[in-house]
DNA sequence: TATTGTTATACTCTATAACTATA
DNA sequence: TATAGTTATAGAGTATAACAATA
């Protein structure tokens, strides 16, 4: 019978707090990168009035104007529901309208206003800014190798 | 004077939504493949009650024995505050205790109990077994570079 | 029936201010 | 005073169920 609540062998504080077992693990790199880069982000978009999510969907509604919410949320990758509040940020903010859809009307044509447009151009300046401070010292193939990393990660999960 | 209110010329709905603009992003491609990693990860867990948090704390109290929660607020770069849950559902589970420091009344020395140490063993198993499955397909060298590639983002933050 | 968008809801992660008990 | 741990709180991201309007 072994006695679960007994610990281990106690020791007094150690000073230098070591990482080995999880340094193994790319998930854990990947999380402490991405918090780096999510706080940046943020700090990056803010004088837009944009977080990281109405950001991603402001830019694919200017690259796909027209397009519907369900398309929107499948092409960011969220549910439906957390694609209402987004939209309505960024409709608040006047940078993308939902225009009704006069042969079907069930559905909304998302397209983005003159003005969403060049806050668009000016917040992927900041992006390409952001990006060239956190990820400068990555090489170009290197780069290329990450990208396809990551894809296969998300193939994973989509097979 | 331009009218913010315009749209651009709109058009109906595309058939097939693209990213071009977003692809260009390493962020983009890391936040898409982490969500894919968290929720695995979070499957992977559950068998063990434990979530990628109290799954980080009892592997990093199992390393270090005897660390206090400001020392493993640290290591695991969140706010002291959200490690109290953190430590409350481990006690709770059973998996490590808080104990008091003769020599300084005020901080908590974290130690596993045997429980938490085999939990831990099973956790850490899977966890090789998850990896295994998500990033299986990237060979040894890219894998060195994609660890020195997201070190480099967290020290920019660092420094 | 099925689909689009919506509401309500809940859980997790993160961040800050202010408290307590010890030092 | 300063520090360790705590409480309370708020904001953001994510997920599911159920609804109204429309097809």
């Amino acid at each position: 019978m072994i006695d679960n609540k007994k610990t281990v062998p106690q020791k007094s504080q150690p000073t230098q707090i070591s990482d080995e077992t999880l340094r193994r693990f790319l998930g854990y790199h990947m999380k402490r990168a991405f918090n780096v880069v999510q706080a940046d982000l943020a700090i990056t978009l803010k004088p837009f009035g944009l977080r990281m999510l109405t950001y991603t969907a402001l830019v694919i509604v200017c690259d796909n104007p027209g397009l519907s919410q369900t398309q929107l949320a499948l092409a960011m990758d969220i549910e439906r529901p957390n694609l209402v509040v987004i939209v309505d940020e960024l409709e608040r903010l006047e940078l993308i309208v939902r225009d009704r859809v006069p042969t079907d009307r069930r559905l909304y044509a998302l397209n983005p206003t003159l003005a969403g447009v060049r806050v668009r151009d000016q917040a992927v300046a900041a992006d390409e800014a952001h990006e060239a401070r956190l990820f400068g010292q990555i090489d170009d193939a290197t780069r290329q190798a990450l990208v396809a990393a990551l894809s296969s990660v998300r193939a994973t999960a989509d097979g």
